[in-house]
RNA sequence: GGACGGGUGGGUGAGUGGCUAAAACCAGCAGACUGUAAAUCUGCCGCUCCUUGCGGGCUACGGAGGUUCGAAUCCUCCCCCGUCCA
């Protein structure tokens, strides 16, 4: 560990503010920077995850970006990733009790995580852990103990808990015992801040308590905002479909971004880039007054996103395939490619649930009679249009709806 | 354990025997307009087959049976959720 250039405790703290929603208590933070700096002991920040989701959007970025920033001011990055915990699932609603994860899919799961987390984290910098580590060896005595250390009036502030009672929703027992258990990461981790998004809030507050009951010094709870998903209204989730996955290609991630709304752009750019608050003020400024597009600030903001994940180079080309594209209505120059088989003439909606252009007969048929289809540029709004797969060789670009372009090669 | 209320399409939620593939709203999709933005307008929005027609078939209102020419709607049993009482 080579000695880390710390900043000073201002300009330590201007950094990490940067998006922030948060910090709890503020003066405390600012103590643990002191006394670290005046010690050489580094921050030990962590990070909890479920490894349930194995595939990271721009969502799961926000809060990690910041994990970076405590890191690369020399802090101790700890990655916890909750194989244990994930088994009970964070309340949400509609929880249940998902069935344990066995050691190889949890092993399997936390591998394509980490492999995605370190396209952010520095690996060698970051301590990963799992609380099965702890959690697992727990006797139920144990447990007995630790609920002991809180109040069910207490558990029962939760926004959550307290909304689903007034509506009469379901809440299970087994839901109390999320915060409690996790809890014990920070016991275990001796942590002094923990990082989460804003509905993390309350459990991180929980941490922090049961780490007072266990005599430690309590952690700094640190929330960052959610990530407002495509739509500009939910909160970015694969399950809504509303996101951009880190492990996209440049060109997809590019036309996800281009279609934000403009409102939205400001806090993408606060919360995914590192653009300096007041750069990212001028810039809003810029555009209010029309020196700058809109269009081109969010084109810069999607360049500069899909740099950081897939390079300079990348990035670059990806704006050049979408001005190709989208601003000069020109065919993709790398549209995917699929070949298919020499056969007799098929219906086009049939090729298009084939190809998974469609999910469905019905709704294939649906977007060729609302002209969504084109064949190399000709919109083709027959149904009944058929597909000569005769002529080997024979090749041409399908397009279905706005984005998606395939180019078909007969084999 | 008892009393009562409830479970409808991706979501909210109408519908109490046929006119209901099931109102309405939201979400979603396509087209127009644009900056592949937002807003707006138009259309679509279970699956499937073909002769693409206000066409045929199949599946669908927690589950399983039943009554009926006909059931999301009535009956029986079961499962699930909530409230109150203990």
């Amino acid at each position: 560990m080579s000695e880390p250039r710390h900043k000073s405790i201002d300009e330590q703290l201007a950094y990490i503010h940067k998006g922030a929603a948060e910090i709890i208590p503020e003066t405390e933070l600012r103590a643990k920077l002191e006394q670290s700096a005046k010690s050489g002991k580094p921050l030990r920040v962590y990070l909890g995850v479920d490894p349930t989701a194995p595939d990271l959007h721009l969502g799961h970025t926000v809060v990690l970006r910041k994990l970076k920033h405590f890191q690369d001011m020399g802090h101790t990055a700890i990655f916890l990733i909750g194989d244990f915990s994930a088994m009970i699932g964070d309340p949400t609603g509609q929880s249940e009790t998902r069935p344990p994860l066995s050691r190889e899919q949890v092993d399997a799961n936390a591998q394509t995580y980490l492999a995605q987390v370190y396209k952010i984290l520095d690996p060698e910098k970051t301590e990963v852990r799992y609380n099965s580590e702890w959690l697992g060896k727990m006797s139920s005595y144990d447990v007995v103990r630790l609920c002991g250390h809180y109040r069910l009036a207490r558990m029962l502030e939760r926004e959550d808990f307290r909304s689903r009672l007034e509506k009469n929703l379901p809440i299970s027992v087994h839901e109390l015992l999320y915060p409690l258990l996790t809890a014990c990461d920070a016991v275990e981790l001796k942590s002094d801040v923990e990082l989460g998004a804003t509905e993390q809030k309350f459990n991180i507050l929980v941490h922090r308590e049961i780490q007072r009951e266990y005599g430690l010094s309590p952690q700094v709870v640190f929330t960052m905002p959610i990530l407002v998903g495509l739509d500009g209204a939910k909160k970015m989730s694969k399950s809504l479909g509303n996101y951009v996955g880190i492990n996209e290609p440049p060109k997809d991630m590019f036309g996800k971004l281009m279609s934000i709304s403009d409102d939205l752009m400001w806090s993408y750019y606060e919360l995914l880039t590192d653009f300096a608050p007041p750069v990212i003020v001028r810039l809003k400024e810029e555009v209010r007054t029309g020196v700058l597009h809109p269009m081109d600030a969010k084109m810069q903001l999607a360049h500069t996103i899909i740099a950081n994940f897939h390079g300079e180079a990348a990035a670059r080309s990806a704006r050049d395939e979408f001005q190709r594209v989208f601003r000069d209505r020109q065919s993709p120059e790398d549209a995917p490619v699929r070949k298919l088989p020499r056969g007799a003439p098929k219906r086009l909606s049939a090729l298009l649930v084939e190809l998974n252009l469609a999910p469905s007969r019905a709704e294939a048929e649906r977007l060729i009679k609302q002209g969504g289809v084109e064949i190399d540029g000709q919109r083709v709004d027959d149904v009944k249009h058929e597909i000569d797969l005769s002529r080997p060789g024979s090749r041409f670009l399908l397009r279905a709806g706005k984005k998606k372009f395939l180019r078909i090669i007969v084999d």
